[in-house]
DNA sequence: AGCTAATCGAGACGGTACGTCTGGTCTTGGA
DNA sequence: TCCAAGACCAGACGTACCGTCTCGATTAGCT
């Protein structure tokens, strides 16, 4: 029972990098395994033997090192308002980077491409993040500062879906004015009247 | 100088059945030109010579009778959130359909990958719903529906999100409940307070 | 009921002599379509909708113009061991230019490795040779050059099999004096003893 | 200095039946060190470690117990041209095996392909053979079965050449009739008019 | 008995060529 | 001048082999 050379780790890095580069440079589209194979120093034949398509080494190079793994959990200072903006706006700067731009349009296209990516992608990167923000709010709501009726998953999703609208659009990011906006809309200062109080 | 034989309409019609079929069928990354050019029975120089490119002729098929074109205006009963809830749930049900989800999923790769095909897509669809929704919203602030702060282009922004957000993930589309809970905490009803008001 | 492009005949002539002369510089195992293809300038998918694989292309780049299509046809002056050793020499000589030696060589490669090759290489090459040096040896039966028992189709066989056992061997070409040595030994003089007669 | 593991006949064994078998199955082109190795259960460097190319392991198959080794010497009853019968009679039984022929046609493609397995080809197998063949014609000579003035190299080629044309024509295999028609042609019986004897 | 070194089967590596498919262009003959 | 058909060049696709390079597991001779 022999055992075989082991996989080399320096081509799996060396490609995970050379998709990462050609992605921004080019786009989901115009990305050829042929191109991430020269670039990386690797053989055609590696590529699908790890990975199989193209698809499957997009998601892995942006997902891997890529677009999720330098994002910071959202912060639990006391203030949900704050510690939201906080992490819309870091979300914002990561995302304005030329990088952090095609690596998104990038994840985008290869999603609605394929449906195993869109799956990995949920799994492996927006549900984690939605899940911490719901966890987030959860915890706000407890110590009231949110409503003990709001409703923490419509919050979440109006959040993401949001970021998520500005930065396909590709019109403009938006500001800390914009987040600011977002942020008070959807969650107000515990003690503003909900419901059908206060007349004024 | 002769004038030469007129641009044949049933071709170009045929061609873009052809094309959302297709894309139904298969999505954008997998369909062909020449499988569009043998469905239609249409030569493929046709489509050159009048879309000029892939993405072009997805695009058009798209916005040209398939998804855009169907929508309703938003009403204006007087009942702004019973008018969002109406508009919210017609489109939730046309994209639930095969047919859009695929048409909806092509056009966000096509988008993803052409940068011209994002510009079109914006000015001929997602430009005119926001700013329909926009003005909506406003004439709804006029009649004190909304209070006279309230950040309209932030939740049309928002709404449009939540339910790009939901189409994208495919998890599962949004349901009436979804819809109530958005419209709930983007609109509150005139009176609540909303701003810096009450409590420190 | 429209027609198409015709095919290319600037790309079938381009194809065929890059062939020739990459098999004469790589041999036939060494040879790739690829580099008959850009030899050429041709596209590869034309290299496979026409002649549809290596062997093909190469069989008919060998044979059309290649090895085949100058060869004279045996003369008939009425001396039998005259014409066939002019014939024999030409061969030779024919053979021995490295691109005939070449040509030759890929020829023997390709049919050993395809049967299909194989048959037409039969049919439109060696066949039409060994037929029409059976017809110039029946002609010397007839005036009484050959005794009239005498087996053509033998004599035929010995004769290319001797000359494709020498361009096989490699090891040197037969020299006139062989060619006189072998016609010797397969065409006597008519009035030579033939059978059991004149015993010495 | 100590010695290391010595050579396994066991796999040197394995490698070589696995050749020919496969040989017989797919012939020279089609034929791989991969299904080699596989089927011989045998590492694949193991075969470069020996034999060092596709080249040399199908030879050193194809010589060693496969065409060569179960020939048997020409036999010298005395008859001349009845050993010539038997031994042509025998080659040709033997090439008619399916085993027979693939190999032979390997061996063929082999040598057009590579002058080194040529040589080895000439040297370990054509060569012995049309030597024995001459030793048996200078021995006829000398008993006067054949005339004083035969050339015996010519004769020997030009009896391996009809069979090499045979073979590789794959048209039909030289019957009993056949053979006798060629050693007829070429051995005639002593006292047969030979040379520019009589008539002018 | 332990050491040392060459061998073994297995299998990943960087490459090259395969045969197919598509993109975008050009040509043909008919309307 | 447009149209359907279809050949053209270019180049990416995913697969199959090549010849090389680890791996860990056997074997031996030499100490």
């Amino acid at each position: 029972m022999a055992a075989g050379r082991k996989r080399s780790e320096t081509s799996r890095l060396a490609a995970l990098a050379a998709t990462r580069a050609l992605l921004v440079e080019l786009g989901y589209e115009r990305i050829t395994l042929d191109a991430i194979a020269a670039r990386a120093g690797v053989g055609r034949q590696t590529l699908y033997r790890w990975w199989g398509s193209k698809g499957a080494i997009v998601a892995d190079a942006a997902l891997a090192g890529g677009v999720a793994t330098e994002l910071r959990p959202i912060a639990d200072s006391g203030d949900l308002r704050g510690d939201l903006r906080a992490w819309l706006n870091e979300w914002v700067s990561h995302v304005a980077t030329p990088e952090g731009t095609s690596l998104t349009l990038a994840l985008t296209a290869a999603s609605s491409d394929n449906q195993a990516i869109a799956d990995q992608l949920y799994e492996r990167f927006t549900g984690p993040h939605e899940e911490q923000l719901r966890a987030r709010l959860a915890r706000a709501r407890e110590v009231d500062q949110l409503p003990a009726d709001a409703d923490v998953s419509t919050i979440a999703a109006v959040l993401i879906g949001f970021l998520l609208y500005r930065i396909l659009g590709r019109q403009r990011l938006p500001a800390a004015s914009d987040v600011d906006a977002l942020v008070s809309l959807v969650v107000r200062r515990q003690g503003d009247g909900h419901g059908e109080a206060a007349r004024h």
